[in-house]
DNA sequence: TTCGTCATGTAATGGGTTACATGATTAC
DNA sequence: GTAATCATGTAACCCATTACATGACGAA
């Protein structure tokens, strides 16, 4: 997933390990809280070891002639490299159905400008699955044990099949939304 | 949080190992997916050298003279004691900022029925605040930075921000209701 | 008798965090 | 000059998962 992640911003743009932090918190705010240092710089090392990125010397900046703003300590700015691009869309496109869990299924979604249409549509609609059956869960808890709850807990299954109904009902839209663009398109 | 949850549900009954993990899923259903017998077998070994859950001969049943059922293999069940009673009081009590979190906060709102008034308010309020500045977070990339995002990222933004808000929203709910029973109660 | 599910457990591994250490740069 | 924030990195640890091993029980 990191992987994934990083790949991905940097091939929006070259960027230094500090600042990918932020782009991450950003791009991924929706899905999860910001990675720490101590996960990301040795994600890039090895990513960097592996050939799919590589370290860009400090930006060349819109001019040349300004010396580009007191070069800082060691900031290392990466970029993605032809291998790392190729294996961006490997893991883009190479989808099994970790993809439709929880902590995949952001990551993919956020990168959907730069996945296939069917690939796209494979991965909504795997989602809305596993999301229909969890929605099943609460349903069934609601209608054969809603009595043995207690008042909280009975809430907390509320508030859950809501969210999934929600989200059932959202991914429904973008689905929708796939197909009439892959059609007009 | 595992060690919570567990206290919790052998509170309201004995139980062993293989059931736990089903109620679990139940009780935690809307906040994380099922644990794995890797992680619940040890913590049980864990808490039950700790002295905060003992096994308890199979169930005495309800009826002394049949004999229960033929005694499965292994099939411990556990019991929490007095000490596991105290502290799982302690640790629904005494919450810190942790049980505001995504990962605490659903566990401890689970065994609200079990917690003091006091503590349900310091930990929802807590939990209002902490996604009220999540949604802030994204009204200021959606004011901000919406026009660089690409369709996806910015559907996930708005999804982000809906769901924040919603969950502001119930969370008033549920604090408006705690102050009102307060009162009258 | 064989399949599903009940039931317990271990070992290897993984993916991350926290805490720490260091130092440069910027704003007051 | 000093506090905040930018910036990189390591080591120790934690919590959980996966994969595996084992075996009993009930139903077909």
């Amino acid at each position: 997933m990191l992987d994934l992640a990083i790949l991905g911003l940097l091939h929006e743009s070259p960027m230094h390990g500090y600042e990918l932090r932020k782009q991450l918190a950003v791009k991924l705010g929706a899905i999860k809280a910001a990675i720490s240092y101590g996960s990301l710089y040795p994600t890039l090392r090895r990513l960097q070891t592996a050939g799919w990125i590589t370290e860009a010397g400090e930006t060349p900046a819109d001019d040349a002639a300004v010396p580009p703003l007191t070069s800082r300590r060691g900031r290392v700015v990466y970029k993605i490299t032809a291998e790392g691009k190729e294996r961006f869309q490997d893991l883009l496109d190479r989808v099994g159905p970790e993809a439709y869990e929880d902590s995949a299924f952001g990551v993919h979604f956020a990168f959907f400008a730069r996945t296939a249409v069917d690939v796209r549509l494979r991965i909504l609609e795997g989602r809305r699955r596993k999301i229909e059956e969890r929605r099943e869960g609460f349903r069934e808890v609601l209608a054969r044990a809603a009595e043995r709850l207690d008042a909280y807990t009975l809430e907390l299954q509320k508030h859950g099949l809501e969210a999934a109904d929600r989200e059932v009902r959202w991914l429904e839209e973008l689905i929708a939304n796939e197909r009439k663009n892959n059609k007009e398109g």
